[in-house]
RNA sequence: GACCCCGUAGCUCAGUUGGAUAGAGCAUCAGCCUUCUAAGCUGAGGGUCGCAGGUUCGAAUCCUGCCGGGGUCGCCA
């Protein structure tokens, strides 16, 4: 019968509650959807404000403040709505009974970890894939941020009951790989004893295909010598993409980062089943690719501009600016055809959404990958894609340098080793993913208010301590915290009346709408910065303590507010660890 | 030349998908520790939201045009 005990949340509620006291003033088909309850900016505003009089208006045909105050009318006599205000040019602005918030946090501390989840997903299957980083050599730094927004946007989406399966586009096939082979070939040579001397020109130097070559020597001793290359190029090629794979999926297990699906590019190839072709002639079949000639590039002198007749997909038909090749000059795919197919693959396997997470150099990339899954979908799937922008890596305010061209990169490894997997994955993804993101490997490691990874994470670690010092007052406060969430149920949180603690009620209460924006939008960095808000807010109500005595949370003679400011602390760190956890971070017990 | 992204406080950035008087951190200045972790907190100053139009009850947010920065532009992935 509680309708606030049914629904998912207080401001799902709330706008039920709304739209039953607007419905009588309205015609019967009245479009609802742009009606919005929100926290508003002002606390002096009240609990929640709603645009419903000002968007309805012109259907009801009444002025905004007029439709306003007649919904009003209707509000005033729901039994958890305590006062409401007319403002502006139309606001609702609603007061809540005290109770609801209370409500409120006993569902935090019902749903523990589970509180928040979203079933906005409806089990719809979609497919997030990112880091894709081409196996020939290990991840370095710039890899990082995409692996981490991945990851997290997987893990958010899964909160919200999306179907996630977390996928690794294996570059196998480019001609990159056949340098890798060659790179390992030589590094087979040296492990047999030959002096190789500099690396030449155009191989790949670094040292880390020295194991790789060592492998091929324990594997076919002297058998691949001075044969030719196409004895050797597959063996070399196989073994050395085996291997940089494994040591890839080993960095970003150092990021806590798996992923569920790896697929290779070769394998659209392989096994005399050319699904590139396939794609390509399906799509002739339909009319959308065809033999054509492109202009030249406007503006630039194009030299080496030849015109030539090619093979074309009709992108332009699906909004993009121009037709994109599928063929190179010597006969092969370009890298956009057997993406093509890879995006088809995903479609026939099911995924309508599909989420790809690419580097910045890729932006210009975007609109006819999208043209190309709505043409092998038929219009049903759909394709979003997050393009991660670059990360500069700096200690102590100074950029670090490194040289690409002696072999020498910053790796992921070291970083990772450096600062550790929690403050790279906050830091990662406490900047808008297109957005430059400064790392700096002194500030994150900083124990201070300047360095948001510590300052979350301590806000949690202060409120177990609360817990560890309530203790010794209430002898059998359980130290799990589903047990102490439970038993703390049953404290009289109804006697919170302090604005500082009916202040954290509601931004507690706000998480799940933040899951849901967060998941709506594929903006994982917006729990970030909701934890950095939360974490201030507690710190604040912390310090407030120490100037009133009366406002801590372990009162010596008073067990029964101790009880509720306990469960308000529960509810802190309840939220705190569970949205840590989707942005993959721990969450301390202790800092020291 | 075309397309994409960015432009918000001195610096680094948020801004709840169009809401009310635009917010944090850093830096600057002034305060708070016999007491639950001062690894923290409170307060002050600091803004023509790049510029100019438009859409409407209402624009940092949407549209158009400029200005500035970055990226991309048949054969690399």
């Amino acid at each position: 019968m509680n309708a606030a005990a049914k629904s998912k949340n207080v401001f799902a509620d709330v706008l039920e509650r709304v739209r039953g006291a607007a419905t009588p003033l309205l015609a019967p088909d009245t479009d609802f959807s742009r009606v919005l309850v929100e926290p508003p900016r002002d606390p002096t505003h009240g609990d929640m404000a709603t645009n419903a009089a000002m968007v309805l208006a012109k259907d009801a045909g009444k002025k905004p403040r007029d439709l306003a105050e007649a919904i009003g009318a209707n509000l005033r006599s729901d039994d958890i709505v305590e006062k409401v205000e007319i403002a502006g040019p139309g606001f609702i602005n609603l007061t809540l009974k005290s109770h609801v918030w209370a409500e409120e946090l006993r569902r935090v501390l019902r749903g523990g970890a589970d509180y928040g989840r979203s079933d906005i997903g409806k089990r719809e299957k979609v497919n997030v894939e990112y880091v894709s980083a081409n196996p020939t050599g290990p991840m370095h730094v710039g890899h990082c941020r995409g692996a981490v927004f991945g990851d997290a946007l997987a893990n958010l989406l899964t909160f919200a009951d999306f179907d996630v399966t977390r996928e690794y586009y294996i570059n196998d096939a480019g001609a990159q790989v056949d340098v890798l082979a060659r790179s390992a070939y030589l590094r087979y040579r040296e492990a047999l004893g030959e002096n190789i001397g500099q690396i030449p020109e155009g191989l790949y130097p670094g040292d880390y295909l020295k194991p790789v070559g060592e492998a091929l020597a324990a594997e076919h001793g002297g058998a691949l010598v001075g044969k030719p290359e196409s004895e050797w190029l597959q063996i070399a090629r196989a073994k050395a993409i085996a291997m940089m794979m494994a040591a890839i999926r080993a960095d970003l297990a150092a990021l806590n980062v798996s992923q569920d699906a790896f697929f290779s590019e070769r394998s659209l190839i392989a096994g005399g089943k050319d699904q590139v072709a396939a794609t390509i002639d399906e799509l002739r079949a339909r009319g959308e690719v065809y033999q054509g000639r492109l202009p030249p590039p406007k503006g630039g002198a194009a030299e080496d501009w030849e015109d030539r007749e090619q093979t074309l997909f009709r992108s332009t038909d699906f909004g993009d600016d121009v037709d994109r090749p599928l063929m190179k000059s010597d006969g092969s795919y370009t890298y956009f055809a057997s993406d093509i197919a890879y995006h088809k693959s995903k479609f026939d396997r099911g995924f309508l959404h599909m989420i790809d997470v690419w580097g910045a150099d890729h932006g210009g990339y975007i609109k006819r990958m999208q043209a190309a899954v709505k043409a092998v979908s038929g219009g049903k799937a759909d394709l979003d894609v997050k393009i991660i922008q670059l990360v500069k890596l700096l200690r102590a305010g100074e950029p670090v340098k490194m040289s690409k061209r002696a072999g020498e990169f910053v790796t992921l490894r070291e970083v990772v080793d450096e600062v550790g997997r929690d403050a790279v994955r906050f830091m990662m993804l406490y900047r808008k993913n297109d957005a430059v993101l400064d790392f700096d490997l002194a500030k994150v490691i900083e124990q201070s208010r300047d360095n948001p990874v510590f300052y979350v994470q301590y806000a949690h670690a202060r409120g177990e301590s609360v817990f560890r010092n309530a203790r010794e007052m209430l002898p059998d406060l359980p130290r799990a915290a589903a047990e102490r969430a439970a038993m703390l149920q049953g404290a009289r949180i109804e006697r919170l009346s302090d604005s500082g603690e009916l202040s954290l009620m509601r931004r507690i209460a706000a998480f799940p709408r933040v899951i849901e924006a967060a998941a709506v939008a594929h903006e994982p960095h917006r729990i970030a910065f909701y934890l950095y808000e939360l974490a201030s807010e507690f710190h604040a109500l912390w310090t407030r303590g120490k100037d009133l005595p009366h406002l801590r949370f372990i009162i010596q003679n008073d067990p029964e507010t101790t009880k509720a400011r306990l469960a308000l602390v529960q509810g802190i760190v309840t939220v705190l660890a569970s949205g840590l956890a989707l942005l993959g971070v721990s969450a301390p017990e202790e800092m020291r």
